[in-house]
DNA sequence: CGAATTTGACCGGCGC
DNA sequence: GCGCCGGTCAAATTCG
């Protein structure tokens, strides 16, 4: 029950969050402060940005800049308009679909590491299956085009990058507590597969993903060696929704406010996207409506 | 030489 | 029960 709940509050906030995003050129800024080119170092500025920051990151849409030498701050895309359905989550899964003109790609702001590739039946292109080159971090994404539109990307993104939930437990561990237990399927066993290992992660006790301090972070070790043994989707929703009360959506302002936890920002944060202006452009194809468990 | 990518095989789930 | 399809693994190959 707590759950439903839970989804439900989590279903808004996540596509208030992602809209406002998506469509809030504060956000593009401050985004473009953060232009850090790694993963890593993105969660640092997190740590730092404070919630704005965060939902950069988290959400994603982090640009990351200089990554190859196109430090466009100039050129940032005025507008990035996407549509709320442009970004559909399903079953812990978003499906981000971008118009892509060029390696758009190998923009993103962690490192992914290709494990396999499939083609599709009904689709001329193959599919890329890509995880986090974290050992610990069990976010996955798999990348394919449109069959009709060349240019469209689909990505699609499962679990979470514990590069962010360390920073987010990190800010709010004293309210965490193990109500996270409620693992899900899928992502939930992948992320425990992920975790599994490690007697170092047991150390940071497995109910407390507390992280390292977030200050540590800059390293792709430190930080995971205690999230890996949750710090996943699964424990953040939960967790957030099971104390919504921090700020339940205090429209105060933008992102800030309609980011009162993380669900959305858990199962986003791996929808780490630099949408390079010189090389993608969000489209929007309402395709299905998003649905939440 | 080490790391990353490619590619085909294998496995499990789902629909017929 | 069988076949199809998607996802993952792992050996081979390529690249830096």
């Amino acid at each position: 029950m707590e759950e439903l709940m839970a989804a439900n509050w989590f279903d808004k906030l996540d596509e208030e969050l992602i809209r406002e995003l998506l469509d809030n050129e504060t956000f593009l800024s401050e985004s473009t402060s953060i232009s850090e080119p790694e993963a890593d170092q993105q969660a640092n500025s997190v740590t730092k940005h404070h919630v704005n920051s965060n939902v950069c990151n988290d959400v994603g849409l982090l640009k990351t800049f200089g990554k190859d030498g196109t430090n466009d701050r100039d050129t940032l895309p005025t507008r990035i308009s996407i549509l709320e359905k442009g970004l559909n989550k399903m079953d812990h899964k978003y499906t981000l679909k971008i118009k892509s003109s060029g390696n758009a790609l190998s923009d993103d702001g962690y490192k992914w590491r290709k494990y396999g590739q499939k083609s599709i039946k009904h689709s001329p292109y193959p599919r890329s299956y890509f995880r986090c080159t974290n050992p610990r971090c069990a976010a996955k994404k798999q990348v394919e085009r449109c069959s009709s539109e060349p240019d469209t990307l689909i990505i699609t993104y499962e679990g979470l990058h514990l590069h962010y939930t360390s920073h987010f437990f990190s800010t709010q561990t004293d309210d965490f507590h193990p109500p996270a237990k409620k693992l899900k399927k899928t992502t939930a066993e992948t992320q425990n597969t992920g975790s599994e290992s490690k007697p170092q992660a047991h150390k940071c006790s497995p109910t407390d993903p507390t992280l390292p301090n977030p200050t540590t972070f800059g390293s792709d070790q430190n930080p995971f060696e205690g999230a890996s043994a949750r710090g996943l989707l699964e424990d953040v929703v939960p967790l957030n929704v099971l104390k919504p009360s921090v700020n339940t959506i205090s429209n105060s302002s933008s992102s800030t406010s309609s980011y009162p936890s993380s669900p959305p920002s858990s199962s986003s944060s791996c929808l780490t996207w630099s949408p390079n202006p010189k090389f993608c452009s969000f489209d929007v194809s309402p395709t299905s409506t998003t649905t939440l468990m």
